[in-house]
DNA sequence: CATGAATGAGCCTTCATTCAT
DNA sequence: TATGAATGAAGGCTCATTCAT
């Protein structure tokens, strides 16, 4: 008995932490971090300040937890788009197509002002972001995958190592997000990454 | 004799002008704008705080003026750089002579947590920056005209108009500058800015 | 018993309020509105600065608050006093008595510099001051009673309408206590306000 | 020759002088002496800042001076407008159509803004006022003529002294003006004031 | 006389954080 | 766990005044 109410409680602190969490997602996606204070946060989550230090150590603490599961949900989103090309398909049109998913989730799904808060945080260096731009991170992975599976293949010829290019793929894909963030909303993302793409994909493809 | 008392206070007041520019560019190397506060800038400069409102309107009027100032004078190191080159050089040559002037510019003169300043600002949109990332900044001249000087020689052939070409190498340089603020100092920007751009052109480089 | 202990938590809040209230108010009654800045108020109260913003919202929420409860109260005391007259007094000495009664609350209770604050906020317009000199306050209802009450009772005969009456009998008061404030100390507003009135009077009492 | 260039510096004085009055008067017109900065002023003046300073020995003192001119000025017009009045009009006529000639002057010519100026500066009490609410004002004196002359005549008869009187009269005023400030642009001054005077005459003119 | 750069105390307000309950 | 009153440093900015020129 004594346990259940235990357990209730527990169950409670979770729902608790959880709304602070959602509410704070909210915000974060309509002001940046800095303008989003702890007031505005407890305020939506409908409880009050001091609960909000019982469940997260500092504001600094909850955006770090909020960006990192980002990054994993928003990366398992790729991975399944990834797994669901038909066979047959080459690493190019692989590439082009997950350039395609990537550029529709930021888009449609994230939006350009959470990119903001993410290029932000990145630059001011006050919480981690490793799990953005770790080089573990998976959509490293996913990339190393169909570009050795291409060079395997023969599809791909070029005088740079399968870890360089990978990086540089996705240091592409970062500065063409960046660059969307900041012409927004003046910039096709889609079409300006497809563009790109194809002018690197040209530089590593096999001559006819 | 009036003109030169004039002139001395007016030296004076310049002198002063520039200790707060300076010691706000001081700290704009190490800290993000919102943390710069006017209290600290003026501290650095030696000067009392009202003193800051008699030469600038407020603080985003000087982070502005800031990094116009900046950008037209990077611009015009870039030029004389490229204005050096030897005839004879081909147009990828002189691409990748600009590229590695614009790394050790980045690296050695601006700095890492300069370049961080910009980007946020852009991201943040407080102030314009046009000068920056307009497309009529002096930097996508530059790189129009070298291309189109390649194009027309027959170094370069691809599908792309030289106005998408240009586009898309200057938002090389700016995901590559981007990504080695991030990583910095485990980022060496002109070895990687050199690849690469060595892949970008073997996209646009006539067959041989 | 968690009520116990809310309810104490909660009183000490109240008191907080109360003392930054009177604070407020006792430095009102020696300095202007503009002049009793917050840091002012806070201090005598013996608080942070930040918990005034916990308790007002504004300085000019509490500077509003403040005025509009101190005219009820003030007024709630008039009727008070005006009820308690015996039967058989007429209206003129009705009146005259509740004009000796103003005067002494004028004086003894409210206090000269408490009054200049009221007279103050009217000319700013900052605040709504409708609780003082809307028509609908509680004072210009109780002339218009006892004046109406002696042109019934044929004690008094004009010309003029109850409701022009009554405006200028408060208007008359008005006039006198801002006299008062501005002439302190050297004015006895009770003497001065009885011979006022007592023109006032015979100008619209029926001849003998 | 040496004279004339120095008559013609005390000229530019006074006329730079006579610039920072007008243009504090003109300021003083739309908004209250706190709200206008010595750098309004000195800016509408067209001069610097240290030159305020040599005119004035503060802007406290400039209030003043302007306020005890503004008095002056006016008080000569009543009296004007009172020695105009035809030979054979009775006291109380006079004392009617010196309250409308006031009312006229506040109205048109004073304004209600330069009015809320005066009274707000009374009840602050930092600039010394003895010019508007002195005894010895030239307004007092014309009152006292007048009731003093219609006493003589017979035309009133009061139990109350020549001086007290004046007093009321004049304080009577002060109360409607005070009146029609606070109410701005809902009551007409004119028309308010005549039915005052005509209350307050029926209680000391001598009884048909 | 005139200048205007320099001063610095003061203004109102925000906010992340602490702690007694 | 949850509360919310209390904190106090920090924020950007204003402004009357001084003084060297």
């Amino acid at each position: 008995m004594k346990k259940k109410i235990i357990s209730r409680r527990q169950e409670q602190a979770a729902e608790t932490k959880r709304k602070l969490y959602e509410s704070a997602g909210g915000l974060f996606e309509q002001y940046d971090f800095d303008s989003v204070s702890v007031d505005s946060i407890v305020e939506a989550a409908g409880v009050s300040k001091g609960t909000f230090y019982v469940h997260f150590e500092s504001k600094d603490a909850l955006i770090a937890s909020f960006l990192s599961d980002y990054v994993s949900s928003v990366d398992a989103d790729y991975k399944a788009h990834l797994d669901s090309l038909p066979a047959g398909t080459t690493a190019s049109e692989m590439l082009l197509s997950l350039i395609e998913k990537i550029s529709d989730v930021l888009t449609g799904t994230i939006g350009c002002s959470k990119m903001k808060i993410v290029y932000k945080v990145q630059l001011t260096g006050s919480v981690s972001m490793e799990a953005v731009k770790g080089y573990n991170r998976e959509l490293y992975k996913m990339f190393a995958h169909v570009l050795g599976w291409g060079m395997k293949q023969g599809e791909f010829n070029t005088e740079f190592s399968l870890d360089t290019l990978t990086k540089h793929f996705v240091m592409a894909i970062r500065g063409l997000s960046y660059e969307w963030c900041i012409r927004y909303p003046d910039f096709d993302l889609k079409e300006q990454a497809l563009t790109h793409f194809r002018i690197l994909l040209d530089g590593i493809r096999e001559a006819r």
